[in-house]
RNA sequence: GCUGAGCUGGCAGAGUGGCAUUGCACCUGACUGUAGAUCAGGCGACCCGAGCGGUCAUUGGAGGUUCGAUUCCUUCGCUCAGCA
């Protein structure tokens, strides 16, 4: 049986600290391979994050993550924020407790919701005044209520509240957005640091807590403009975070946009620290991210592609919901050991599609989200056995190869 | 047999003299720190120089009126209801 007691969890958190430590290096390129410790556990990168935003990762239960190998989650404190409430889960004991998943949890700020809900929201230096988008209610969130918030999760990574920059942007606009990014990166470390050592100021914000071992990183920002992302990162480097994350790609720029950035940020990033591709991506962006020296990724694709009917395989994507699979008696990826491939046809993934049930979604997702961690061990054998320039041609060359 | 109401794409169902509307089904495509089990496009046939291109067909069948008919008229068929 799994533990999930908590009284003996309580007293490891207080003693674990928060670290990474790198494992092993490959040589060709500037991939590396390590471990993050948290106060629920470590967990092994380069790591992928399913995106589990309102307290699940859409369709799989949390024993079925576990059974797929994911060590970690990504959170949101925007959403859980509006529902259901922070007091709520802080009430509950947090939001592992809450959710029941005793594993490493990340929570995005909430800096992303002020670049997608462009149109609900007003932006000052303070913080971003929005409308919900489940009701229509005005809310303000800042850097300092970002982190009360997070603080009431207990997530073991919280994020810097950030603005997320839209693309495209010019020169002066994506250089008001980073320096508000850093003017709000330092707040985000002064309330997280006081609500930790000052128990008045939990106190006062109404909330307990629950996790003492909180790890804060900081975010890069700088649209395309390569100048600029290196002055993002000295500004928070200068301040000081427990890992470091390149945020605003995959925002509508060009491929080899975010490609420049990344290979000029990455190996810029403190060695030490994790480096956090965020929001990214597809299964080929993953591969060329951790040859840049990435160490964690986080993305919906696996999830919101699945419930799409859009499948992941070695040999590239495909759409069950295609009429080419009607009588197709294969498994999505006859390469694949997932519980899903082990067990179901496509023609029968495919009906469950085309009669709408919602089988359909639980079985891709956990499919895809399989995939996407198989595919993040391979890279963590690859590197260890200093062999990933081998595994990443073979690997893409293997999604490049398509179906037929 | 009589009377009445109907017959429109695979299905459902608008339109009632001037480009046949919509939904479902079906066929594709998109999706990158989740306002998404969503969204977009296509869905009579054929043709090429592939263009917001051309030709032809099309509202149960056959006729008719009209510049023009899914729409009006005649007739036949079929469906449903009521009455014998």
């Amino acid at each position: 049986m799994r533990d999930v007691g908590c009284a003996g969890k309580i007293a490891t958190e207080m003693t674990v600290r928060f670290q990474f430590e790198k494992t092993a290096i490959d040589n060709a390129t500037r991939a590396r391979a390590g471990r993050v410790t948290t106060a629920h556990g470590p967990f092994d990168t380069p790591a992928f994050m399913p995106v589990g935003t309102q307290g699940t990762v859409k369709a799989l239960t949390q024993q079925m993550l576990e059974e797929a190998g994911a060590s970690i989650i990504l959170g949101n404190t925007y959403h859980l924020y509006l529902r259901p409430g922070l007091s709520t889960i802080n009430q509950l004991g947090g939001l592992h407790r809450f959710m029941s998943w005793e594993h490493p949890i990340l929570t995005d700020s909430g800096g992303f919701q002020v670049f997608s809900l462009n149109s609900l929201r007003k932006l000052s230096q303070e913080g971003v005044e929005f409308q919900s988008h489940l009701d229509g209610s005005t809310h303000f969130l800042s850097p300092e209520r970002s982190m009360e918030i997070q603080a009431a999760l207990g997530s073991d990574i919280v994020m810097a509240f950030d603005e997320c920059t839209s693309f495209p942007a010019t020169r002066d606009e994506a250089l008001t957005s980073l320096t508000l990014t850093e003017h709000w990166a330092r707040r985000s470390k002064l309330r997280l640091g006081e609500l930790h050592t000052d128990l008045a100021a939990a106190e006062n914000a109404g909330i307990t807590i629950v996790n003492q071992t909180q790890a804060l990183f900081g975010i890069n920002q700088g649209s395309t403009f390569l100048d600029l992302r290196e002055q993002s990162l000295e500004g928070l480097v200068e301040i000081g975070f427990d890992g470091y994350a390149i945020g605003g790609l995959s925002v509508g720029e060009e491929k080899d946009a975010m490609f420049e950035v990344v290979s000029r940020i990455a190996p810029l990033m403190p060695e030490d620290r994790p480096r956090y591709l965020m929001g990214v991506g597809t299964p080929e962006d993953i591969v060329e991210a951790v040859a840049l020296g990435v160490d964690m990724f986080d993305c919906v694709m696996p999830t919101r592609n699945a419930r799409n009917g859009q499948l992941f395989t070695r040999r590239g994507k495909l759409n069950i919901k295609n009429a080419r699979y009607r009588d197709d008696a294969q498994p999505i990826d006859d390469a694949c050991r997932c519980a899903v491939c082990m067990r179901y046809s496509r023609a029968y993934l495919r009906h469950l599609y085309m009669s709408g049930e919602i089988l359909g979604s639980v079985l891709s997702s956990l499919h895809n989200i399989s995939f996407y961690l198989d595919m993040m061990g391979m890279m963590r054998q690859a590197i260890t056995l200093d062999t990933f320039i081998e595994f990443r041609d073979s690997f893409l060359s293997g999604l490049a190869r398509g179906q037929d």
